[in-house]
DNA sequence: ATTCTTACA
DNA sequence: TGTAAGGA
């Protein structure tokens, strides 16, 4: 019926724009002046706006309404800008493309990242999914670094659990991964490769090689060792669970 | 006359 | 952040 609301491709001159948004003429020039908008067409003397910045204008109101201070606003929405330096104002350098270079990226766009977590797409838990590597923002887009672990995500939030908690869970897990991916490497070093390591091209391949021909191996006993402590887990979580008559943890 | 900016509080 | 004054 009449669902049809023609908004696309309008325009909005300051008094428009900030009446949309709920703010007065002088805080949006107050914002742009403070780059938090991107500056308007200019057709002479009026100022025209769109809907990108009527969005913009609705983030940032947003993010206020969350406690968020307009430098911090501002520093992030460089960041978005700028595509690259949000690992920078988080601090995690070059962290984040590095290891992950053999994962299947996801392009997403910012409402596929509503339409994925819902209500829990919140600027908090974007912030700690940037943080802790699973997010990049390449220019107006998110990057998801992993299909597999975005996945696992999403299924776990329409289970009920709490992004932040799979974000913590995350956190957790990647620090056991590191330990077992030393626990990997130390062995291939000690007992695969030769003990004096002239620095050539040669070695370095050598050294590729025979990292990626363990890869799977190391992945299945991962793999079956998880398994083995999920057993184990669970008999102990149940038999103290009955010996007690009381729920664990 | 309208639309914005500047400047000051 | 409001508002008065002034440029285009």
């Amino acid at each position: 019926m009449g669902t049809d609301e023609t908004t696309p491709p309008r325009e909005y001159r300051m008094t428009e724009l900030a009446e949309a948004a709920g703010i007065t003429v002088r805080t949006l020039r107050y914002y742009r002046e403070r780059k938090l908008i991107p500056p308007p067409r200019r057709e002479g003397r009026v100022a025209w706006y769109d809907d990108r910045h009527l969005a913009r204008l609705r983030t940032i109101a947003a993010l206020l309404e969350r406690g968020h201070t307009l430098g911090g606003i501002a520093e992030l929405i460089a960041a978005f800008e700028g595509g690259r330096g949000v690992a920078e104002i988080l601090g995690l350098g070059g962290a984040i493309a590095a290891p992950w270079s053999r994962e299947t990226l996801v392009r997403l766009a910012p409402e596929e990242l509503a339409d994925h977590f819902a209500d829990q797409a919140t600027p908090e838990n974007l912030a700690a999914s940037l943080d802790i590597g699973y997010l990049a923002v390449d220019g107006e887009e998110l990057v998801h670094v992993s299909s597999r672990l975005l996945d696992v995500s999403r299924r776990l939030v329409r289970e009920g659990v709490p992004l932040p908690a799979i974000l913590a869970a995350g956190r957790e897990i990647r620090a056991h991964a590191d330990a077992l991916a030393a626990t990997f490497t130390a062995i291939v070093r000690e007992h695969l490769l030769p003990d004096d390591v002239p620095p050539s091209p040669e070695a370095v391949e050598h050294v590729q090689r025979t990292l990626d021909r363990l890869r799977p191996l190391a992945r299945t006993v991962v793999e079956a060792e998880v398994a083995l402590a999920m057993d184990r887990r669970v008999r102990a979580d149940v038999e103290s669970w009955l010996d007690d008559g009381v729920t664990p943890r």
